[in-house]
DNA sequence: TGTACATCAGTGAACGCGCGTTCACTGATGTAC
DNA sequence: TGTACATCAGTGAACGCGCGTTCACTGATGTAC
């Protein structure tokens, strides 16, 4: 059956980036085909290049796609306690066991930095990484607890609290299966969560 | 020239190890083939199988490699000041651009925590990765600047402060080529500086 | 010590396999009249 | 509104290529006498 609809061809083309993005996070681009991405979205190989000029170009919008879609999942990370958002309730959820065992659902950052670090200096890929861990900064430095009285508006403690979060789950992904996965998520809550009980401005 | 004498095989050995500790760091075992890090050596790809059972074998061996190189490395990573080993000048080397710049020499958790991550649960490379990463730690808990009063030792911070490190590290590394590259650098130092200048222990 | 022989490190061609990409083809969709 | 035709999304086989691994072979090394 082939020609689909301009309809079905957009949503065919979401489900092609949705797809990709679950399996690229999961199991890395290198490691997924591109038969594996289009038989998982129920089509043959040769229909992907109506989509994309090339899987390079895929791994970019699949990139921007795992930014959006976490971005949406983050507005309803909330405190139990006052129903908002908070970045107590972020960390937990960050460095949650579940967050760990799903990279196929989760933070990109932590997924795929070690993909793009090894990609060509100006790859399309790259710029989307770059946007996208900026505006989680930028999201970041906006959370309450740290709208202290620091000159930067809190830019920097943020960058320093996603290094901190992404690292610890990279870390904990790596040691999966040994007590370590464990012990690193619970000493990188606990070591955060006393950072900010703290008393005063960091700076 | 077939059979190489004991000697020459042990250094043979060795120098593949090395070889593929090293450009596996830098470009990720799945993107260097066997005959890349045979003709580096400067041998041909037949000859691999003499010193390893699989490409999964010398990953391991790799990996095992790069912690105790680095591991070396570290212990001349001293204070200008004091002329002792310190948290500060750990830090300061870890999240230098030259570390940056250099995976192919620098800390295995940053550069393929994420290869390690992707692989069978049970696997060799796994196992050489936990403990490398324990004894790192240790390492780190080890430092005057975490022997306060703290009732593990100093184990939680060390564990965080090498989740900020590497996680600083990776996606550093990712937005090389942004100005966001030098900024995680430069922020995760500052904020790990002020955190350590902080009175008393944190717990 | 010298000699005959077994060992085995390294060579280089070959193996099967999966990959990204191309392409002739199909037939439903969308459009021009 | 109905019809004829151009478009183009999707199919599935084929392409060249590089990969990990195997293997018959070579000849220096190491050993047994």
């Amino acid at each position: 059956m082939p020609r689909s609809s301009k309809e079905k061809f957009a949503e065919n083309h979401e489900l092609i980036e949705a797809t990709a993005s679950r399996l690229f996070r999961d199991r890395g681009s290198r490691n997924v085909s591109l038969r594996d991405v289009m038989t998982e979205v129920g089509m043959t190989q040769g229909g992907f290049y109506r989509h994309y000029a090339s899987k390079d170009a895929l791994e970019a919008a699949a990139c921007d796609y795992a930014f959006r879609q976490t971005a949406k999942a983050r507005a309803g990370w909330i405190s139990p306690l006052t129903g908002k958002r908070s970045l107590d309730a972020f960390v937990a959820r960050y460095l949650s066991g579940t967050h760990r065992d799903s990279p196929a659902a989760g933070c990109p950052i932590a997924a795929i930095s070690t993909d793009v670090a090894r990609m060509e200096p100006e790859s399309p890929l790259r710029e989307q990484f770059v946007s996208g861990t900026r505006d989680v900064i930028a999201e970041l430095a906006a959370m309450p607890e740290l709208q202290h009285a620091a000159a930067d508006d809190g830019r920097r403690d943020a960058t320093a609290i996603l290094c901190l979060l992404a690292g610890a789950l990279v870390i904990s992904r790596a040691a999966a299966g040994d007590p370590l996965s464990d012990d690193v998520l619970q000493e990188a809550g606990s070591f955060v969560k006393t950072l900010l009980a703290a008393p005063g401005p960091r700076d």
